[in-house]
DNA sequence: CATATCCGTTAACTTGGGTTAATGCCGAAG
DNA sequence: CTTCGGCATTAACCCAAGTTAACGGATATG
């Protein structure tokens, strides 16, 4: 997801640091300012109501990276939970450490740029599905879309990310199954079953 | 929304000029990788779906300007329809012009970083929203942020926006309208009804 | 081994939004 | 003036998802 030689040149600037699966590495409110670029594992991005309900903004893998846009470039707390569900490496690198350098180097700044496009064309197109799509539509997209990170979560966590509980999910999956069992019988095709 | 010398200094590289309410200024498909800045009135940017189902992104002013990310970054076809809702007036800047000079100055390079994040930020705010919020809340808090816009947007655009249907919006309007009432009774309050 | 915990499934019931259609209200065009 | 099209409202009906609860399987822990 992030250019290779970006890694090399950002690597110097921070620690590595291992988390066990569990770790919260930010949490919603605070005001720590890191930036995660992941090399191994899985971590999942949440927002955590009041009344405990949990909502996955994202996931990040390896050589993916994540901070909080508000934290940085507004100064405000954090919105969201970051916690591992893999264990997992992760470099570490101080916000003002990684401003600083963007500000001094024009060709952090020319990589940020890149950056920040892949972010938003990321976020335009989870905008695009959650404001267009239902949620069974948005499930088997996933599943055609990235299939292993369905292998790596609980089902729990994959209906957290589409916006819907875990029940729900269940019964969307039970539909999808016996839609293709339908077609089994019908056609008689005998494709494995898959998701 | 976007920085005053900035206005200045694209102003130079794009055309003006005046689009009646319910001009096309993007077409969802097209490869059309203009820039647009808003100087006076308002646009809508959607998804239509083949059934004809139209899903609003967001809204544009005065001042605040609108791109493909798909179209300019990656030079995919639009995946939204860009339309006037009001007559309004635009600089019109060509793709591969901003493009150029991005590359060339350092200070426009620095600036699109900054217009990058706001967003991005933005994009945040809406994906929280839908993934977090019932229509209701959403529309609770289009309310209170922003009650500009929804006096200048028809209630089938604010729906479209919300990612519900006009007769849901007015249902929800109906039940804040009786609870309001309510409240009205109970306490006798005699604040005036809003929104 | 027994126990506890977490996860996925299923059932029963409720609720919120979609769909369709009818109505009334403009404002624009003829 | 009349007519037409777009908009907001309301009603009736349907369906998808939320809620709660029960159950079984897997895994870990004593």
């Amino acid at each position: 997801m992030i250019d290779n030689r970006l890694i090399e040149r950002i690597s110097v600037l921070g620690t590595e640091r291992y988390a066990p699966k569990g770790t919260f590495l930010m949490r919603q409110g605070d005001h720590s300012d890191h930036f995660f670029l992941f090399r191994r594992g899985l971590a999942k991005a949440y927002y955590e109501t009041i009344e405990g309900r949990e909502f996955i903004k994202s996931f990040i893998r390896e050589n993916e990276c994540i901070a909080s846009m508000q934290v940085i470039a507004a100064g405000n707390p954090s919105p969201f939970n970051l916690m591992t569900v893999e264990d997992s490496c992760i470099l570490e690198i101080p916000g003002n450490t990684l401003t600083t350098v963007i500000e001094e180097e024009a060709h952090f700044s020319r990589a940020l740029n890149s950056l920040l496009i892949q972010v938003a064309m990321k976020k335009e197109q989870r905008e695009y599905e959650l404001l267009c799509l239902s949620a069974e539509q948005r499930y088997s997209m996933l599943c055609t879309r990235d299939p292993e990170l369905i292998r790596r979560l609980s089902q729990n966590d994959v209906a957290r990310y589409l916006g819907i509980t875990p029940v729900a999910l269940s019964r969307i999956r039970n539909r999808a199954r016996s839609k293709s069992l339908l077609n089994r019988e019908r056609h008689n095709t005998n494709s494995p079953h898959k998701c």
